[in-house]
DNA sequence: TTCCATATCAAACGAGCGTTTTATACGTTG
DNA sequence: CAACGTATAAAACGCTCGTTTGATATGGAA
């Protein structure tokens, strides 16, 4: 990468588009730095170093570190949450299955965690706003658990016969849970579980969790008859 | 209560006693503090006016702010491993069913989250290291959540026939992940599940975690056999 | 009593933070 | 061309942070 730097580019590009492009390194970076260290880790000086601009350009391109917080998530929220909504409907729309619905989303949710790329800044930056929330608190919630979690509960429900949805509801948030647990621990690189005992590769720890959650659902169903 | 200040307190102590005392009002003082807005958002400054001492008291007694941390949780830790294992141990001796287990851990999981009183504090605590370590990783890890958690995977591979070792594991991490998930949100104050729902009462939610975990555990002791 | 270790205190230090100011360069528009 | 609005730049502002300093009071030991 040749480290391009905002007086090295071309220089035929009208104002609106130099500040265009300024906006977006800064977006890029800013998405990058809060991923991997978190909000109140990051500051607008490392995050104008990384974009190659001045201090005074978060600023004057979004109004303060806040509002640029706000822009990162607002980029790609969208996206997100269309990503995820359409690989449980797909699963929902071909087989059907439970395990079908789970493993789906179990593996939307975490493989982009384990791939390289920029996917995983993305659910980088989702896992630690929902662990230590800065955006408003409607905005994600609203935006993005909210209607996949939506999803997923009519998935399951229609997997599982007898499954009224409160309960399903309640299955929604232990699988979540389960599957934050787990992409913390892939998040902070350590493998071990932290007692002793290593994580199996993720294609393993996606069927324990299907396996595991299946049974959890049908158990709710049966329960709630 | 009458805010009791060093200046105070009776004079015929020792020097002595009365280092120890503000010792203890600075760790009391911070583990509130930490508990409630975690160790990055809590400031000495915080922490020595409510503890009624000098700001330099933090550095003179322990050495800094992140040897204060340390110390608060070196206070409770063996109490808080001891009770845990207590509750695990007592369900595995009385009925040993897997349910009364999973049901066991999940009420000493997250009841003092709901209750009033000192053990709250304990719990934000821990989870907040949990969600964002502060400590050196061995510590916690090695101190509370490692004993514990081979403490429940044994009582599990004890009431489910046929569940292995390595499994059995791996349901600890998905029953740890729900509890977590749940606990953040009773902790957050969010009633409301995050997506229109509401979260039930606590036994309704230990009773909808230990279904849900006990069809989940049995699934993997048939799925690994 | 004299000395010393301990504890407290107000004050300040130096660094980092987010943000603002002021000035300059330059394409766009009248 | 001249005037204007936009984008960038360096510097500084005001604030909070964790930590350190140096002075002061005080109970126990020589």
């Amino acid at each position: 990468m040749p480290d391009v730097t905002a007086s090295t580019v071309q220089h035929n590009l009208s104002q609106a588009e130099l500040g265009a492009q300024t906006r977006e390194r800064l977006l890029d970076a800013a998405e990058r730095l809060f991923a991997e260290q978190g909000f109140a880790a990051t500051s607008v000086r490392d995050i104008t170093a990384a974009a190659s601009s001045n201090i005074a350009a978060v600023n004057y391109h979004f109004g303060g570190k806040h509002n640029l917080y706000n822009a990162v998530f607002r980029r790609r929220m969208a996206a997100m949450r269309e990503q995820r909504i359409a690989s449980i409907r797909q699963a929902r729309g071909e087989s059907g299955t439970l395990e079908a619905v789970l493993q789906a989303f179990a593996t939307a949710f975490l493989q982009p965690l384990v791939d390289r790329g920029s996917g995983r800044l993305l659910v980088e930056l989702i896992t630690r706003e929902m662990l230590d929330p800065q955006l408003p608190r409607e905005l994600f919630l609203a935006e993005v658990v909210g209607p996949v979690n939506e999803v997923l509960a009519e998935a399951i429900i229609a997997a599982t016969p007898g499954l009224p949805p409160g309960p399903a509801r309640l299955c929604v948030i232990s699988i979540v849970g389960q599957l934050l647990q787990v992409a913390h621990r892939l998040r902070r690189g350590e493998l071990s579980a932290g007692w002793g005992a290593e994580l199996p590769p993720l294609p393993e720890m996606v069927d324990q969790i299907v396996r595991f959650s299946a049974a959890g659902v049908r158990a709710c169903a049966r329960g709630a008859r």
